[in-house]
DNA sequence: GTCATCGATTGATCTAGGTCAAGGGCTTTG
DNA sequence: CAAAGCCCTTGACCTAGATCAATCGATGAC
C-alpha cells in the first residue's frame, strides 16, 4: 500500500469538503452553484454538544476541521461511541427529522451546513446526489460492521491497535508520511473517548497504550503525539484481515 | 405499546415482501409491474452459504421466509455476526459488486431476487426507489449502532435479553400475541449463532438463558420455544432506554 | 507562587465471562 | 436398536479486563 492509496480521491481541490465527498462527485456546475449558495458555516467549541439524541435536527453538514463524535448512552451512564467524524465526514439523516445520537465536538469544530429542507429538495431534483448519499451511507454501514467485529471479538490490545491504525490512515490522507516512512499524527481523542470508542475503560486504554509503546509498536511524544515506525506491524497487532477496510 | 404498533406497515398485502418493504412503498402500478417481471426466487438449505465475503454478488434480494446471517471472520476463526436477516429484510449493496460479509442461511431459506444490473437501472429511472433504499440503509445503520452499544457496554444477561426482545418483537409482527398477553416464539438461532451475534461464547449464552428462565423472565419449552410472560420485564432486563429502537 | 482542575499513569484487587471438560437428550443412519 | 452426530447444559477453574485508589504532571485561576 502506498501513500497515494491512502489519499481519498475527494480532497484534491476546492475549499469545502462537502463539495467533493458528500455531494458533488459528479455535479454539473449549476448544481454546484446552487449548493454553494445554500451552504453556511457553523463553529463549535471543544466539548460542546451539537445535538442531543432525540432532538430536532434541521440541517445536514460536513466536517471541515476538528473532530466530533456520535455517542449512545444508557440511563445509568454507560456510553458507547458509535461514530467518529473526522474532517470531510458527513453527518445528517436526510428524511429523518430527529437525531438518533448525541453529536459532540471533541475539539474546536468547523462545519459546513445545509438546511435540511432545501437539501432534501435538491436531492430529489438531482438524483445522483441521492445516489451519492446512499453510497456514503453504505460506507458508514461497512465501517459500523467492522467496528462490531472489533467490539465483539477483539482483545483490548487489538482494539487499541485498530483505533491507532484508523486514525493513522485517516491522518496520513491529509499529510504525507515522514521521509523514513514513519507515520506521525496526533490522537484526536482523550483516553476516555478512546475507551468509549472501544468498549473499554480508560485505565485499560492507558495500560495498553503503554504496553504498545514498551513493545516498540508505537512511540509517544507527550500524551497525544504518536509515531508509528512500522505501519504493517501495527496492522498486524490490530488483527485486521483486510489492510484496506475500516472506513469510519 | 400495542400489538398494532409492532406491525410493520409494509406487510399487509401481496405475496412478495420486497414489493412492500424494500422498494414499492410508493410505487405506481407500472413500476410495480416491471419489478414483478424482474423478480425470481431462490432457495437455500439450512447451513448453506449464500455468498462469501469478497465474492462477486450480482443480485439483490429480500427474504421471503427463513433466516440468514451476515458474519465477519478473523483469520484465526473468531467470528462476529454483523447482520441478521429475518423475513422481509433486504440484502444487497446497489453500486457495489462484491459482498462485504459472509451471508449464510441458518434455516431453509426462500429469497426473492433481482439481478443487480437491471435493479440498478430501475433505481436510476425511478428515483423514489433509490430514496427508499437510502431510508432502509439508514435503518440498518441505526440497528448496527444500537448493536454496537450492546456489544461494547452491555452485560451478558442484558445482551441475551436484548436479543430475545428483538426476536420477540419481530416475530410478534407476524403473529399476534396470545390472549393473555404473552409473547410466544421460536428462537431462530443456535446457541452458537446467538453467541456470535452477541460477542459471547455459547456456554455463556446457555448459562444466561438458564438464568433468565430460573428468574421467571422467560419460559422455555424445549430448547428453542420461548414464552415471554411480561415483555416490559424483558425490556427492563435488556437495559434498553428506548422501547422502540433496534430495528435489525 | 499556590491551589484547583483535568488528563493520564500505575498499582492492587476483584469478577464476569472465557476455557476446558464431562455428560445429556434429540435426531439420523445403518 | 445401537451408534454417531448435533446441540445444549453444567461444573470447575482461570484470566482479561474492570474497579478502586493513589499519584503525577500540565495548565490555568487568583
Amino acid at each position: 500500500m502506498t501513500v497515494q492509496d491512502l489519499l481519498p480521491s475527494s480532497l484534491d481541490c476546492g475549499d469545502c469538503p462537502i463539495r467533493h465527498r458528500a455531494v458533488c462527485a459528479r455535479c454539473e456546475s449549476d448544481e454546484l452553484k446552487r449548493l454553494e449558495e445554500m451552504k453556511y458555516y457553523k463553529t463549535y467549541e471543544a466539548g460542546q454538544t451539537i445535538v442531543w439524541s432525540g432532538d430536532r435536527m434541521d440541517f445536514v453538514a460536513s466536517v471541515v476541521s476538528g473532530i466530533a463524535t456520535l455517542t449512545q448512552t444508557m440511563e445509568d451512564g454507560r456510553t458507547q461511541m458509535v461514530g467518529l467524524l473526522l474532517p470531510s465526514d458527513f453527518v445528517g439523516r436526510p428524511g429523518r427529522d430527529t437525531a438518533a445520537y448525541n453529536v459532540t465536538a471533541t475539539t474546536d469544530l468547523l462545519m459546513c451546513c445545509f438546511r435540511k429542507k432545501p437539501f432534501e429538495e435538491m436531492m430529489i431534483a438531482t438524483p445522483h446526489i441521492g445516489q451519492r448519499l446512499l453510497e456514503m451511507t453504505l460506507d458508514e454501514l461497512d465501517a459500523a460492521r467492522e467496528w462490531m467485529l472489533l467490539l465483539g471479538r477483539k482483545t483490548a490490545r487489538e482494539k487499541i491497535a485498530s483505533l491507532l491504525a484508523i486514525v493513522a490512515r485517516r491522518d496520513a490522507s491529509l499529510k504525507l508520511k515522514s521521509p523514513e516512512g514513519k507515520m506521525v499524527f496526533d490522537l484526536p481523542l482523550t483516553r476516555e473517548a478512546m475507551a468509549d470508542y472501544l468498549g473499554l475503560t480508560l485505565e485499560t486504554v492507558s495500560r495498553q497504550i503503554s504496553a504498545l509503546k514498551r513493545d516498540g509498536v508505537i512511540e509517544l511524544q507527550g500524551k497525544r503525539h504518536v509515531t508509528v515506525p512500522d505501519f504493517d506491524r501495527l496492522l498486524d497487532e490490530a488483527g485486521d484481515d483486510s489492510d484496506g477496510g475500516f472506513l469510519v
